[in-house]
DNA sequence: TGCGAAACTAATGTCAGACATTTAAGCTTC
DNA sequence: GAAGCTTAAATGTCTGACATTAGTTTCGCA
């Protein structure tokens, strides 16, 4: 490992690019200890500070963890799905939050990514899937439920059915597109209506997914998705005409 | 912003937490200059190290950019999706190798999403995504090629093809999934007729896509997915007979 | 001899203060 | 008015120290 003395860049991220590399291709392995602190600043000769912001920079992903004392040190992580999941569901979020992302376009997404799983979903589906569906949808039909309480339950019913699949990768790559569509979807205001059609809608998927029914649970997730995206443009518009008149 | 004083986690990773949260809720806006770290050491009662540790970790995120100078400081970033494509890259590379993530389960998901984008792609696509495709047909029809750079051609055939969607937050999602296949992909070992079969696969599916035949794209994917799996499954076959008998 | 407590040690976590470097803005001079 | 100089404010880096944590070893006592 070593440094590129023409690079402007920081010292600490260019020693943090080093060390990711190093894990990337494999010459440090899981759960193997780096050198301590000061022996890495011995050989990137740089102060211990600079060292530790390194190492900071590679902690905020996971790569590494630390433990204090005697025999600790900085340890090459292994990244778990459920690390992973939150890591790709804040960066989905922020993504989509911060390019001003259309509402269209990402629920076009969502729900291509999701029908991808209907056929997988509806074949190895287990009971515990088909119980965490039917609760969701028994309380998004509960009355005084807040609309973000709603789009809540909403995600965990469509993350079930992912998980359904029984593929963990299919699961963290669809974790993103599910959860960053939340913020999007509170923007709406349920009526009672809406509510009760989309609930409807669930009913028919979950029955579809137990029948397993791959034809019927893509037709259910296909017309979700319209229900939604008139939701949606319903809402836009309604705020598109507000915003003329003041 | 405030810390919890009852917590036993590091300095820097509360401070973090705390400036994320503030950036996730909308109280920092995109491009909004943080204070600058004497003054975050003050708010926080901390030294300007642990500061800079905690803004460190921020900006491995690329939740934060720093300029130095006068007016310099810390930004809040706005997200590219070029930058999230490659985080996401990386994680979901590290995560496959990490967890031992079979073949067949990778594939299983890499090709269930990318059918996902066949009628969008097939309805959507221009003149430029259909001759990236065709140049990358072209190059892995060259002899002399390495597996290597076979596979990295097949990647960007993909990405064309994903690209093609026209839906950025599609293409997002599955940067991860196509391209973290490309190691797994590396360990096999492609006969020049292995090469010919996929090159036409390969071109049967350009062929769909430019004559906007949605469901031939999604046949065409569905009879690589075929093929892949049963050269994976080949190599898998030899490399457990050969263990055997060493 | 066995076991518990105390001391030791090596590592990360935190702090204080200093200097180096960069960059923009203001000032000065021609 | 424009070019160059000066200044100031910020991040980047270094040195050295102390605090805290958690294994390990050693010592003393029953």
């Amino acid at each position: 490992m070593q440094l590129d003395p023409s690079s402007t860049a920081d010292l600490s991220a260019q020693i943090a690019t080093a060390i990711r590399d190093a894990i990337i291709s494999g010459q440090l392995i899981v759960d193997q200890r780096l050198p301590s602190e000061a022996e890495l600043s011995d050989t990137f000769n740089v102060s211990r500070p600079t060292v530790r912001e390194a190492l900071k920079r590679l902690a905020a992903q996971s790569l590494i963890r630390t433990q204090r004392g005697a025999t600790g040190g900085a340890f090459v992580n292994r990244i778990s799905f459920e690390e992973a999941y939150s890591q790709q569901i804040t960066t989905s979020t922020l993504l989509l939050s911060m390019n001003a992302v259309s509402f269209e376009t990402a629920l076009e997404a969502r729900y291509a990514l999701e029908r991808a799983c209907a056929p997988l979903a509806a074949t190895r589906r287990t009971a515990d899937h088909l119980a965490a569906m039917r609760a969701e949808i028994h309380r998004q039909g509960q009355p005084g439920l807040t609309d973000e309480a709603f789009c809540a339950s909403d995600v965990a019913f469509h993350r079930a059915l992912v998980d359904a699949a029984g593929n963990p990768v299919l699961s963290y790559q669809l974790a993103g597109a599910v959860e960053a569509m939340q913020p999007l979807m509170n923007m709406i205001t349920f009526t009672a209506r809406d509510r009760a059609q989309i609930v409807a809608l669930h009913g028919a998927i979950a029955d579809a997914v137990e029948q397993q029914d791959a034809p019927g649970t893509r037709k259910g997730l296909h017309a979700l998705e319209e229900e939604t995206r008139n939701l949606g443009r319903d809402v836009l518009a309604k705020r598109a005409a507000r915003d003329k008149t003041n």
